[in-house]
DNA sequence: TATGAATGAGAATTCATTCAT
DNA sequence: AATGAATGAATTCTCATTCAT
């Protein structure tokens, strides 16, 4: 059995998940973990903490899991891209509030908190431009890619694949594009 | 002298980019736009109203100035780039309201709102797609890019424009790097 | 018609009356006054902004009322101190959220405000010192009385009187004592 | 060691004295009695009970001390009224709670409670009365005060010393004032 | 007996929206 | 057309009280 922390934030995701954040009342929150509205003050000293640490929290297990599923089973590099954007595209698909915020357009919340939210952001970023780098080094020791000029590549590439899974899912693209087609190739144009 | 709804948006955006949308009131947006509170319900119907309204004026407002700005006094393809960065550039360090919907990660309203907003998103999207790709027409004329294999290119340019310029804005970015250069290399690697 | 201030203030200090402070609420007060909730806060900004404000309100009234009821019609020293009697024994009926407060026992407020209503109630001390100052020049006049060695004796006075008429309503004196026999027979003590 | 209802009630009129009444909670008062929440309902069946228990408690505590004070060392009047004066001076500096209530002004509670705690307080009062009683003995003895024509005078006595010990705490009055040769000198006059 | 985690009724306060002027 | 006083539904947060351990 989970703690209580961890029930609340889940059940603050998945309500923001599926009906915004704006409208996301402490009760909701309380009736989906099925608790009682004071409990969730004993765990949390507000409604905005509750975000921020849902934040937090998603992220580490985005990163966490990025990072066993896209090295899983020793993949070579073009299986280490594959991996990693099919584990983006269930990340998107399934943890919106986290993915939302990976270009910092957090404009539910106040300004305050933003800083806040930013630095464990920062954090995530670094994670997943590690990530991305160790997938590198597969296609390095491949002699498919080279060692990029800038650290940014990795950056760039990262946000290609979640832009272009996002554009998936919102129907803006075409359905007879290969998303995993075109990634692969592009990514193999940005490393060399 | 402006008309009163373009007043009353120029307001709403104002104090979103100044404090975040989350604690903003109708009252604050009235008194912002010098007029009475009841006045803002003449032009509009309701809050949510204006700030979709806002979001589809702002975003009109930066595509023009982007097609405007990216090809005055005829730039050749290196100049043209480097203006669509510099305009972004100023957008996103001026206009964050309409930058950070730029992928429909809206979770400040209700899920019944964002449908109307992603559909002039969406035109804004391609807006822009076709500006990108008049730049490339430059590339190709120019004999230094080629016609991608994917119009996806173009939104990839755009993204990555966008993606990069946030984070060099939020200080996540080492201050040496040339954004310029990286972007205009990577430019020519992606249309290769 | 009364202005809406002056209409929160009498239904707070109104049900104050009847029921004691510590359960009233917001809602009750807007009930009694015949408004809506929020209007209150337009012209308050804090619940426990009505109650200060009320009791410095209560209290210049009282005052007013003591300093009129006494001196009117020309009394002689003797009929002055029976009216003064007289009118704090109404006061004290009708209006025991001011008269509560008559020595500092303010225990239904947080420390934090004690020090403001210290302030306004020092005044109407000082105030109600010169009604019975002036008094007291009456019975000078008539050869009763002589000038006091202290000022405290005024003030000695006054509370006689206010914590008699408190025993009276709360009917903790035998029934057959002539309060005010009782009470103008020891100002001639007190002031001679 | 004192039992556990004692150690509550000091702890309960420990904060009263500290903070006020009204934000003080149960939480509070267990923390400061160094005891668990649920621990404080095994001795009282609502907070206001403890209030209500602390209150009556304090006032035995009180009438004990100054029986025990003023009459110690077999005091003639004029040292029995000085006693009486520092005592009353030390309960009104170190326990607020229980003088505050001294004339039924009680606003923290509701008014189902205050008929319960006036029973009390009444008690109180008659005990009180008696020790004055007992003051004037001396005096009579000594032929310095007479019997006096109303009991009242007995309350009148108590009742000035309180309150002028009130304006003196809260810096109402002269620094230079001599309160207990003012308080001695008028006691006379009202025994005479 | 002692505890403190859990609770939910209830209170203060906010603010979008209305409507009489 | 323009206003802003008035409103009350809705929301956050508190805290007395309970009860399983």
């Amino acid at each position: 059995m989970k703690n209580k922390k961890t029930l609340i934030m889940n059940a603050a995701m998945s309500l923001i998940e599926k009906h915004g954040i704006s409208k996301l009342t402490v009760s909701d929150i309380a009736i989906e973990a099925k608790i009682g509205k004071g409990t969730v003050y004993e765990y949390f000293t507000s409604k905005d903490e509750i975000f921020i640490e849902a934040l937090k929290y998603g992220a580490l297990i985005c990163v966490n899991e990025l990072n066993t599923r896209t090295f899983k089973d020793n993949p070579n590099h073009k299986q280490a891209i594959y991996n990693f954007i099919e584990c983006s595209k269930d990340i998107i698909e399934s943890k919106t509030f986290i993915t939302m915020s990976s270009d910092s357009k957090l404009f539910a919340f106040d300004k305050e908190y933003i800083e806040k939210i930013k630095t464990s952001l920062k954090e995530m970023f670094l994670e997943t431009i590690t990530i991305v780098n160790k997938i590198n080094m597969l296609g390095i020791k491949e002699n498919i890619t080279e060692n990029p000029k800038y650290k940014l590549t990795h950056f760039t590439f990262t946000n290609m694949v979640f832009s272009i899974l996002f554009q998936k899912r919102d129907g803006h693209l075409d359905k007879d594009i290969d998303i995993y087609k075109y990634l692969y190739e592009t990514t193999l144009k940005l490393y060399n």
